[in-house]
DNA sequence: TTTGTTTGCGTCTAAAGTACATATAATTTT
DNA sequence: AAAATTATATGTACTTTAGACGCAAACAAA
């Protein structure tokens, strides 16, 4: 594409356009997950400079032909092995000097996943995989922990409207006791059990089931599923 | 960079380094303005291929060493010749065959200004400049009209929820009519105007001024105007 | 002084949210 | 096998918020 062509199409700088196009971009994902009563991030150990030996959220640089979602969703699927992950777009982070190896552009995706079915594994780049309470984060690479943050507003945000993405880190038969464990978890505050149940069978999307605990040595709670289909007639 | 540097970097692909630094990036920005009882969105019309003739949001290519919202500000501020705008990214958007000259990333960005305040002038490439309803924006260029939607959303969720945004298109004193006005407008219901009034008063930064209205053959309402200040104390 | 119009405040009612009490169903202990 | 324990499940009363509506006050114009 040369300057004259892209005048034509509208431009018009003092620099060549070729200057324009030396962004890279990125994706890197907040990948949350649920386990024995508290909700977990999955971080990478980086094996190479920079930030060498410091946890980072995983990420890949965007492929040329591939579409913001498309990358996010590869980098899920290739570190999980779930093909299935509930995603969502929530920021877009450019400072300058935010990546040593040149301009890297990154969004920030949110991801929900039931972490019991995943194998924790590391990927190419990383030299280990670890999963991290939400409330102790360790200092991360690059800009990470802001996107951390951002993502995990935006889930405080969904829980606290009840609004249906918590269920995504929950396995498919669970306890009403189970998810108020998880949401009192992330806004870290205690909730009232019986109002939460009301509020929550009030919803549609959620439907009970026959069965109940077993195993347990008290009264078995009963044991309710969710009906996506209902949720994305709501939405 | 060569390829070993980068590999040094933490990064591993099976191909070039230089393949994945050829995006560019640019911003497009919703700019919300209120002019008599109608919120309006400020559109330009392209002058020169592809759409050519075809309505789009002003936007810009970010340039190699600038931040996003800086590239942003510098769009707003050129086209509006106002310095302190609100304005907040919504979505970014980067289908791969979304721009003609290349692949270009774009972030959507949300801005609210003071209408009568700014002068309507066509920019460098930009044949003509106009204000259109929000309920009546043509075909535009591109996938703005994605991104006008996403953006109209987030507006819409923000009067609902009370969220003091849409004062920025606002002048300094208003009355309580004319808030409720542009609320009933975007969000293209009627709503009462006790209980409006009655909501908005409880939010701590509308204060009231001495002043009323004036050269008005009725009661003169009341003017208000807004504090900025409890308004960062809140988020 | 009267009439028309809009502001601004008050009241009532229904709904949603919160606190807390009690009944129920299982296991464990005595 | 009865009593104690534990957590589920339901019910009830209180509080706050949202929505509908009435009416007096303020000003302009006739």
């Amino acid at each position: 594409m040369t300057r004259k062509a892209a005048e034509d199409y509208g431009y018009d700088y003092n620099i060549p356009l070729d200057e324009f196009f030396q962004f890279a971009i990125s994706v890197d994902c907040v990948i949350y997950g649920y386990h024995e009563g508290k909700v977990k991030v999955m971080l990478i150990k980086r094996g190479a400079d920079p930030y060498k030996g410091k946890w980072a959220l995983p990420g890949d640089l965007v492929y040329p032909k591939e579409a913001l979602d498309e990358a996010a969703r590869r980098v899920l699927t290739e570190l999980t092995g779930l093909e299935e992950i509930y995603m969502k777009q929530v920021h877009t982070f450019g400072a300058v000097d935010r990546h040593t190896l040149g301009r890297v552009v990154t969004l920030g995706y949110m991801a929900l996943i039931e972490m019991y079915k995943h194998p924790l594994k590391a990927d190419g780049w990383a030299e280990e995989v670890g999963w991290f309470e939400i409330h102790e984060i360790p200092d991360l690479a690059f800009d990470h922990n802001e996107i951390f943050s951002e993502s995990l507003k935006f889930l405080k945000q969904s829980l606290e409207s009840h609004s249906p993405v918590g269920f995504e880190m929950m396995p498919k038969k669970f306890t009403l006791l189970d998810y108020l464990e998880l949401t009192e978890y992330v806004l870290n505050k205690r909730l009232d059990k019986a109002n939460f149940r009301k509020k929550l069978l009030a919803q549609d999307f959620i439907e009970p089931l026959e069965e109940v605990q077993k195993n347990v040595k008290h009264r078995p709670a009963k044991l309710y599923k969710i009906n996506k289909k209902k949720i994305e007639l709501e939405t």
